[in-house]
DNA sequence: CTACCTCGGTTCAGTCATTGAACCCTGGCT
DNA sequence: AGCCAGGGTTCAATGACTGAACCGAGGTAG
């Protein structure tokens, strides 16, 4: 990860995990991927992010087989972001840290989680207190008491919705 | 986190959660401190870290509870940073992140969980398949087919033990 | 009493990453 | 012909990380 130097001397799993994943942003943008977010454009307008650190995370995902580069139109040439399996299964990495920052540091949270079906909270794990392991498609998003954001992309996302389901801005 | 700006605008708790674990090295010492570690220089020597950005972690770490920094002995004073409530509860996102990486990634670890009281392997949530949720301390360490590193903290740290059992160098 | 050792740090110059603003290119649209 | 959107790249300034050197309090061996 950063500077240059990766954490070389290590033995464990996690450390390799963080040379993906650990830089700043990089864990965000896999976040916001889960939440729809598909274009380089919308993930910049939504999390106000340097373009060039966009372009570079986007870039070391991709080759880190978390997200997959796709053309979805061939004229004019338009690309989107799209999460493998294993992006996908970073979910419960990323609900637990989330889950874990709302109890320990606090503030109000934008959105919240249930499990589409049987309308359920999740526990931290991201599991259903009710049916178990669920996998993010079957997760609802719903806006919570916190501050939201007011650009498009963020407005989009604040409408009730599954996870992976992509995000239309108006 | 780093370079001064905080991910300011960001409107969820992974931000917030990032400020405080996000940055370089931050979460290995967490890792480390769930193994066993307390002591300065113990986390230097198996980290191989920088000791003014090992300084600065503790500090920032023991600012966000997340760590309690206490003297161990009064002449000549030296102290211990033990991992608070808030911290122990960080497991589950460490374990879950090192199993991410180990599926996603490879490589062998050098390390392996069980439960301790049934000797079963944990699921990727860090929940034993037989007994469900489990808290750290009852979790067992033991070696696994990785490569270990060589220092005297990691190899008092290879022998079968608890987590959150204190680490004593030969 | 002196020298040396350990623990737990701090200081500092050099290197590398991040930022934010400016620019660029392709291909529509009017 | 001129303008716009999407998806980037370039670059100077700023800030974080690194590694080596240093430091001070308190033991301890000679």
């Amino acid at each position: 990860m950063a500077l240059g130097k990766d954490y070389t001397g290590q033995d464990c799993s996690l450390s390799r995990g963080l040379e993906l994943l650990g830089e700043r942003w990089t864990l965000l943008v896999v976040q916001n991927a889960l939440y729809g977010v598909r274009r380089f454009n919308d993930f910049q307008v939504r999390l106000d992010i340097p373009k060039a650190v966009l372009s570079d995370r986007l870039a070391r995902l991709t080759e880190g087989g978390v997200l997959e580069k796709r053309q979805y139109q061939p004229s004019p040439p338009r690309f989107e972001y799209l999460l493998t399996d294993a992006g996908v299964e970073l979910w419960p990495v990323i609900y637990s840290l989330s889950a874990w920052s709302h109890r320990n540091i606090g503030g109000e949270p934008p959105r919240l989680f249930r499990h589409a079906s049987c309308g359920s909270g999740l526990l931290p794990s991201s599991d259903c207190p009710e049916c178990g392991s669920i996998p993010p498609g079957e997760v609802e998003m719903y806006p919570g008491p916190g501050p939201k954001r007011t650009d498009p992309v963020s407005r989009a996302m604040n409408r009730p919705r599954r996870l992976l389901e992509p995000v239309v801005p108006a």
